[in-house]
DNA sequence: TCCGCTTGTCAACGCCTGATGACAAAGCCA
DNA sequence: TGGCTTTGTCATCAGGCGTTGACAAGCGGA
């Protein structure tokens, strides 16, 4: 994707920091399984053995990326009485998926990151096994404590579950192509109202 | 899984038969690149190269799985005032996932096959291909023809997308584990009565 | 200028996967 | 009984994977 033809200034920690970004943003787009470390130092300009130098294995470098994640913060970024029509809107219509902005810094894509990792690397057994461990702290209960209220972590959940469904609902049918402009409309409206739902309740 | 000493009589038909079972139990529980040929040829006491001769490829037992499937249409047994409860009570107490019971019959664990098979391959690019082809024809249109009423495809994509999240939100933490009681409780409450919202709206 | 540490490359390893084609055994028919 | 088709096994292949250790190249300090 990023292949640069310049040879790289040596810098460890820069280099370092590319790798991180490169396998960040193939980890939204592909599966923990469908991820290779070749493909990440293609993308970066580096040979595969780095990475393994860097960060140890895979699995390793999987959980420095869910780490360097904001993971599920941004997605309370923005008024609170609009959470459920923005969500909706980059469902239904935004480029959730796949996101190529430049790390760090939010673009169009960057929310929800995190998220897209756990859903692209649900059902890889590997995975799993570091995401079991880590998506409590990391995603639900932040959201539980952004939503507040009474029962916040039961409606946290219910959230989360609704985005993550529907999402997977747009990858399923190719970005709900099958429904007309008045149809997708029509569903943005009704996902709004049932998050916004969620979280005001 | 179901090892059986005695020699398999020589019937094509049965074999072939199990080799399919054997091979849902597998894509129902693992995603498809955790499922390997070597498994379910083990499964059935078989060897592995038979499934290539029986089903060409991967891909095609994959599909020939799917097809194998009432996909979605055991989500509407039942009572269609119940639905939301019903649907709520299998994914935060039931045990949604493994599924393993006997092929056609429904068990416990039957309801919902073929989602679950559609939930465990999501990222996995090699099933995608197969499921975007398939999964509006397979699952969503015929839960807009049940739903029924205005805006019925919208709704189906509601309804199945808060399905499919809340199972994934099982499988990452564990069947709610975190959770207490009175919070699943509450859970299944508030998933029943969004979900029943949706079918009777 | 030479040394030594850092940064990166290269070739290879062992392992696992899906798939293939040659071969063995069982059953059927004459 | 002998031959033929069906059913299943076995050894093997090519290809991909993550990972490793030996080596090359850059670079700062004496």
């Amino acid at each position: 994707m990023v292949l640069c033809d310049a040879p790289r200034p040596r810098n460890a920690n820069a280099t370092r920091q590319a790798i991180l970004e490169a396998a960040r943003e193939r980890f939204c787009s592909d599966s923990y399984d469908d991820v290779g470390m070749r493909d990440v130092a293609r993308d970066v300009g580096v040979d595969a053995a780095l990475i393994s130098r860097y960060f140890g294995s895979k699995e390793d470098l999987f959980v420095a990326v869910l780490d360097s994640c904001k993971n599920g913060r941004d997605l309370m970024d923005g008024p609170r009485e609009d959470f459920g029509e923005r969500l909706a809107r980059e469902i239904v219509y935004g480029e959730v998926m796949p996101c190529q902005d430049d790390g760090q810094n939010e673009g169009a894509g960057a929310k929800m990151r995190g998220l897209l990792i756990l859903l692209r690397s649900v059902g890889s057994a590997k995975a799993m096994d570091v995401m079991q461990r880590t998506s409590n702290n990391r995603f639900f209960d932040p959201l539980a404590a952004w939503i507040g209220g009474p029962d916040a972590p039961v409606r946290a959940r219910l959230a989360a579950g609704l985005i993550m469904g529907m999402a997977i609902g747009r990858e399923l049918s190719d970005g709900y192509s099958s429904l007309g402009e008045t149809q997708k409309a029509e569903l943005a409206r009704r996902m709004a109202g049932a998050l916004q739902g969620l979280i005001d309740n």
